[in-house]
DNA sequence: CAACAACATAGACACTTGTCTAAAGATCGA
DNA sequence: TCGATCTTTAGACAAGTGTCTATGTTGTTG
């Protein structure tokens, strides 16, 4: 087998899989998913929780690999991480041999 | 809207989303998807762990939906519950944007 | 019936986690 | 530089959760 960029180890396996449990920080991802890019300040107007959390929230999202962070200005600009989710959904997929969403090849 | 049988709930989501959770849980979900049929005591001997949390955690998957009980004599025989994974698989797709091959179209 | 085997339930406990307030950085405008 | 704005970090706390031991319940077998 060949590993690529987009092998999946457990351990980011297990952090996604946490990350998108909660589900207000999947509302946060979703949030961040259908808009291109959103700010910190956006989601803090638009989730019922202090600023903190949604950074708290953010900061998970980030080590799970599924978000990344534009710095401009006193701004953070949040957006999705390219592929990142499709190999969880993918990963999860073969692990429970189940149909997968997304679209595998070799296997 | 129509509602179908495969509609998925928000309870039902978080259930799931929490019950692929935890490594542990995962591997006997992934176990049981792998054999079609396990006995609780086979499951009980595969995992470095008490009976108790092998029954707390065969709760959790059923109640999630995820897997079904055949109870015969004093055995009770795990299955996974086809579709369940795959509906929620899409419907996590679906709500992130991700790559499926019903969504998506007209960003 | 009595003893055993398979599984579920109850209660306890340590650890995790979602949330908050308070404070610290960091960056901009005046 | 001063103050305002945006974000992160620290610490605390209540609720949730994975795990255990102990016990209950149900079915099987002498």
């Amino acid at each position: 087998m060949v590993y690529t960029t987009s092998m999946m180890i457990q351990e980011q396996f297990t952090r996604i899989a946490k990350a998108l449990a909660d589900p207000r920080r999947f509302e946060i991802l979703a949030m961040i998913a259908a808009e291109n890019e959103v700010a910190c300040k956006a989601m803090v107007e638009a989730f019922p929780v202090s600023q903190a959390t949604i950074s708290h929230h953010l900061k998970e999202l980030a080590t799970a690999g599924l978000i990344d962070v534009r710095r401009e200005g006193q701004s953070g600009y949040y957006r999705v991480r390219p592929g990142v989710l499709d190999d969880y959904l993918a990963e999860v997929a073969k692990r429970l041999h189940a149909a997968s969403p997304a679209s595998i090849s070799s296997t």
